[in-house]
DNA sequence: AGTGAAAACCGGATTCC
DNA sequence: GGAATCCGGTTTTCACT
């Protein structure tokens, strides 16, 4: 619950942010001067704190057969849009919602799909559920990279 | 290379998608009524080809330290767009960079960070580039999913 | 926070289909 | 060529200090 995060925190979740899947806690250990049961703890404390909320491969959509990615920006009323995104994030196709704070577009909604037909249906669940769909815009390309200021002053 | 997605990839990306550190080949095993050898070929085949771009820790960046996360809508000149990228994500605080198919707003940049200057330091760096930050507007909520067309027909 | 033993997991080589 | 089995080394888990 409380956010005590010091600097062996950081190095861990640098650590998993680059590879949580063969990042072993022995090697974290070593770029952090403790034991690897002490990382061990520490992403234990972390996960049930939820600073960690997971861990997922990321998927090239386009090499997987679905090379539409698509932003779309909905109008939903203030009062109800809490309660709608589990709703918006159980549509398929739909692999994130975000709430922005902006007078009118304030839901971003990004869609993965196939053809366009996914997208569409996608849209039109929206429409169903009483959102607008203000814009639509289509991703070219997207890349991620793990936040920099949990690295450590000399690996950077 | 190819792109030869078949059943066993697909539930092998959707299970790495759910949670890619906790989870065996052998328990992917079980769900595709594989063996464990299989499918651990079948990750490092996805791998080379590009497919699984990597594995990486979902941070609660809230409660982590860093509250502030906001979308850089910019315009750069369609000759340089493809770049400059790797610059823009070298900058500190930037966690993905979009390149948009529109008009003229035609990169989304995401920032994250402590406070209201580590912001506009990035969109600072951004100026400095030669890009106009034509909007920025900051995100109340970030959710994410695993994409659903991975999952079998039953699991969802 | 560190130790030690049991269990699980991974990687590679081999064999089978 | 792809999939399954076996084995040596590593990693994780759990109880304890």
């Amino acid at each position: 619950m409380a956010d005590d995060i010091d600097d062996v925190d950081r190095a861990i979740l640098h650590a998993l942010q680059e590879d949580a899947r063969n990042m072993s806690s022995g090697d974290i250990a070593e770029r952090t001067g403790t034991s690897d049961s002490t990382v061990r703890k520490r992403i234990q404390r972390l996960e049930s704190d939820g600073v960690i909320k997971g861990y997922s491969a990321a998927i090239d959509y386009q090499q997987s057969g679905y090379p539409l990615r698509m932003l779309l920006f909905c109008t939903a009323s203030i009062s109800e849009r809490g309660d709608m995104i589990p709703n918006i994030l159980d549509i398929d196709g739909v692999v994130s919602v975000q709430e922005l704070v902006t007078g009118e577009q304030n839901l971003l909604v990004t869609v993965v799909g196939e053809e366009d037909s996914d997208i569409t249906s996608v849209a039109q669940a929206l429409l169903d559920m009483g959102l607008t769909v203000a814009d639509e815009v289509l991703v070219r390309s997207h890349e991620t990279k793990p936040f920099g200021e949990f690295a450590s002053e000399s690996d950077e």
